[in-house]
DNA sequence: GATAATGTTAGCAT
DNA sequence: AATGCTAACATTAT
């Protein structure tokens, strides 16, 4: 569940819930006031990167799914003890399990810069780029899953993006010529949003292409595949169709 | 049934 | 002090 894509999905599939009178909250999280829900309304439901934005009035439940979080809309799963359940009328609930939930009491345009969200009509690239350049010794591989950079993409994303693009995941950040450094701010983009139509279609693993792979789709040679990057994340790359810059 | 994976961070070690 | 690494968390498909 966890990358940019598939929160703006979880956004989406919880918008009606917003305006709608609390009845209970329970559940396990232990960061969550349960007893100030009851007889209030969520205001919106919002995202960034990977944070769902629950906002009410006055505070905002900030959700993280990290790797195994999930969600339910109005009927629970099975067996399964929620970190956050609301009801709010006989038929509509929303469910939260196994994931991080935190209160922001700040408004969240204080708390979050949009443009730094790659799902955002916020997003800035240029900003990015900025942001690249400060660190030219950097990996690629490293550079995308920061999310002070590019919010919301994950090793999916990153994997895919790269493959496209011809990038070699070990290039360092600074030798990225500066054509090639846009064409990726634009696939970045580009793949995200491929990534949310595809995932709304349950079509989204027939269209990797170097994710999880075994062979290049272009040369037929084997992908090889390697935990790179500061946080050792698995990485499938060819070494033909993707040039390494050092 | 073991294994590994779409992620992050607290806490310990250097 | 600052940096860096590991363990921990949690669920599901293979």
């Amino acid at each position: 569940m966890p990358e940019g894509p598939s929160i703006v999905l979880a956004r989406e599939a919880m918008k009606f819930l917003a305006n709608k009178k609390i009845a209970s909250a329970t559940g396990t999280s232990t960061k969550v006031n349960f007893e100030t829900l009851p007889g209030t309304r969520i205001k919106s439901f919002e995202s960034w990167g990977k944070h769902l934005l629950i906002c009410f009035d006055d505070f905002t439940l900030r959700v993280h799914f990290l790797m195994f979080g999930s969600y339910a809309v109005d009927e629970p799963k099975p067996n399964r003890i929620p970190k956050l359940a609301l009801v709010f009328t006989r038929k509509n609930a929303l469910y939260l399990y196994a994931c991080s939930i935190t209160t922001l009491s700040q408004p969240i345009n204080e708390v979050y810069d949009w443009s730094k969200d790659v799902m955002s009509e916020k997003w800035n690239s240029r900003k990015a780029s900025l942001a690249l350049k400060r660190y030219p010794k950097m990996l690629i591989t490293d550079a995308l899953l920061n999310q002070t950079i590019f919010a919301g993409v994950g090793n999916i994303i990153k994997n895919e993006v790269l493959y496209r693009v011809g990038i070699h995941p070990k290039s360092e950040v600074g030798q990225i010529p500066p054509a090639k450094r846009r064409e990726l701010m634009r696939e970045v983009v580009n793949y995200s949003f491929q990534f949310l139509e595809w995932r709304r279609e349950f079509t989204l693993k027939k269209h990797w292409q170097a994710y999880a792979k075994k062979k290049c789709p272009r040369d037929k040679a084997s992908l090889i595949k390697e935990y790179l990057g500061t946080t050792k994340r698995r990485t499938f790359y060819c070494n033909v169709c993707q040039k390494l810059y050092v």
